[in-house]
DNA sequence: AAAAAAC
């Protein structure tokens, strides 16, 4: 059932694109190429400041950004058409306005791209703008590919919507518009996002002019259909976690439908599908929608991360599931750094936090079922680590980043809807929550039912990774594992 | 039966 990866590291014969005026590069790059290396220079000296207050590190350049990376030979390009792209050994290789790079370096503190940056930011960068499916480790910096691309391809003088980012959840919306905002700290670029409404108090009434907008499907499409959101000048439509963008039984037909309409409006409008996961169902989809676009994918055993160790721990029932968490979680808390406790329901989300907070055990918890209010506050004391232990569905799954946390556990085992099938890009997704920032992280996989240990030994043969098993009433076991990962 | 969201 392997997929066949082509494997086209050299450009392919010419197909007879031709550049037209709308290929124009950016604003910001060409004539003012001269002030990119200006301000290059000037910023050498800023960052070598920084370099000396950091010391301990021998080797900046990764960790500084927080970023996994991989040896080349595990990673599939493979582009289309004739162009030729060059990786990009420096930012200021890259097309990107002076303000965009002090962004980079100043605010963000970063040094140089990643691995996924520094290839695919050239094939996004340069015209003729082709799509971009983009596959990348949870952690290796696809965030600041797509915010970066879509920046940089807004035109500052034009006061309308030019960019949009489509993210699954509340969480996410909030996340990468964050980022945004801190990368465009020195441009004039605005920005604004489906989840900023309470901020503002209110419905919204006025049609959108910030040139970025980041949001979920929901309120999206309401804004499009109300004339609240021209796309008109969209240039540039990002999907995060798009294999979960575009799963048949989720958000496929949202996403389809707003391509569609984006395509109608501006036929030369860029797609860029960003995930960690695309499995061979989601690659052929995804590669029927973006039909021209150029493609970076990772094989799936090379998916899960040394990183995280992962650990199986079988137990009795669902009761001794509980007992772990009190017993041995709880009590190292403070050790641990933070905690998310994944579960598969929101009654789940809402019955075990409600016996861990009877019992004494401070811990919060989020699902879809809370107000966003709720969900906001809880996701900033978590952010602010005031809270250590966090109780989640799926709705954190994927894409939140939170640098201190170090341990996940599944307190239920990832599965489809189906209630059987293993989950297996959902459990990468989980995991990929701990170890952020290049630190080191752990998994627990708690098991109770014979399904559960049939669920976690596909899991672990369909990435090729071996999974060690803990004794669920050993605390010494625990403690050493932890002392030895952590 | 997770997740987005709505007038």
């Amino acid at each position: 059932m392997q997929a066949s990866q082509e494997d086209v590291s050299a450009a392919k014969p010419a197909d007879g694109d031709v550049q037209n005026d709308e290929d124009r590069p950016p604003p910001g790059f060409g004539e003012s190429s001269d002030a990119v290396k200006d301000i290059a220079r000037q910023l050498e000296s800023t960052v070598k400041v920084n370099e000396g207050e950091t010391v301990d590190e021998p080797d900046l350049s990764l960790k500084s950004a927080g970023l996994r990376e991989q040896p080349e030979a595990e990673i599939t390009t493979k582009t289309e058409g004739d162009s030729i792209y060059a990786a990009a050994q420096k930012f200021e290789d890259l097309p990107l306005s002076p303000e965009l790079l002090k962004g980079l370096y100043v605010e963000m503190g970063f040094k140089q791209p990643s691995k996924i940056q520094a290839s695919t930011l050239p094939m996004i960068l340069t015209p003729p703008y082709r799509d971009l499916i983009a596959q990348a480790h949870n952690g290796s910096g696809k965030t600041t590919c797509f915010v970066l691309s879509m920046l940089s391809r807004v035109d500052p003088s034009v006061p309308f919507p030019q960019a949009l980012c489509i993210c699954p959840t509340r969480e996410l919306v909030v996340q990468n518009l964050n980022v945004l905002r801190r990368m465009a700290k020195f441009t004039t670029i605005s920005s604004t996002s489906t989840a900023t409404e309470l901020e503002d108090g209110g419905i919204r009434r006025t049609p959108i002019k910030e040139q970025v907008v980041v949001g979920t499907h929901g309120k999206l499409k309401n804004w499009v259909t109300k004339r609240l959101l021209a796309l008109e000048n969209v240039a540039i439509l990002v999907f995060d976690e798009a294999d979960e963008m575009l799963k048949a039984d989720a958000f496929a037909d949202d996403s389809v439908r707003l391509i569609n309409q984006l395509r109608k409006k501006n036929p030369k409008v860029q797609l860029l599908l960003f995930s960690a996961t695309f499995n061979d169902e989601m690659k052929r989809f995804a590669m029927s929608i973006a039909r021209q676009a150029n493609q970076v994918f990772v094989a799936k055993e090379k998916l899960s991360l040394d990183v995280i160790a992962q650990y199986n721990v079988r137990c009795p029932d669902r009761t001794a599931k509980t007992r772990v968490l009190k017993e041995i979680i709880f009590p190292n808390c403070d050790r641990l750094g933070q905690t998310i406790i994944f579960v598969r329901t929101r009654e789940a989300a809402r019955t075990l936090h409600a016996e861990m907070d009877r019992d004494g055990y401070k811990c919060t918890s989020i699902s879809g079922e809370k107000a966003p209010e709720d969900r906001d506050r809880v996701v900033q004391e978590f952010r602010d680590g005031t809270t250590k232990v966090l109780i989640s569905t799926d709705v954190l799954s994927r894409g939140f980043d939170v640098s201190q946390v170090t341990l996940v556990i599944n307190y239920d085992v990832p599965i489809e809807r189906d209630g059987r099938s293993p989950a297996y890009e959902t459990y990468l997704h989980r995991i990929g929550r701990s170890g952020r920032f290049g630190r080191k992280g752990a998994a627990f996989n708690l098991m109770s039912t014979a399904q559960d240990m049939e669920v976690m030994a596909r899991i672990s043969s369909y990435f090729n990774k071996p999974i060690a098993e803990l004794k669920w009433d050993d605390e010494d076991q625990f403690i050493e594992v932890l002392n030895k990962t952590l």
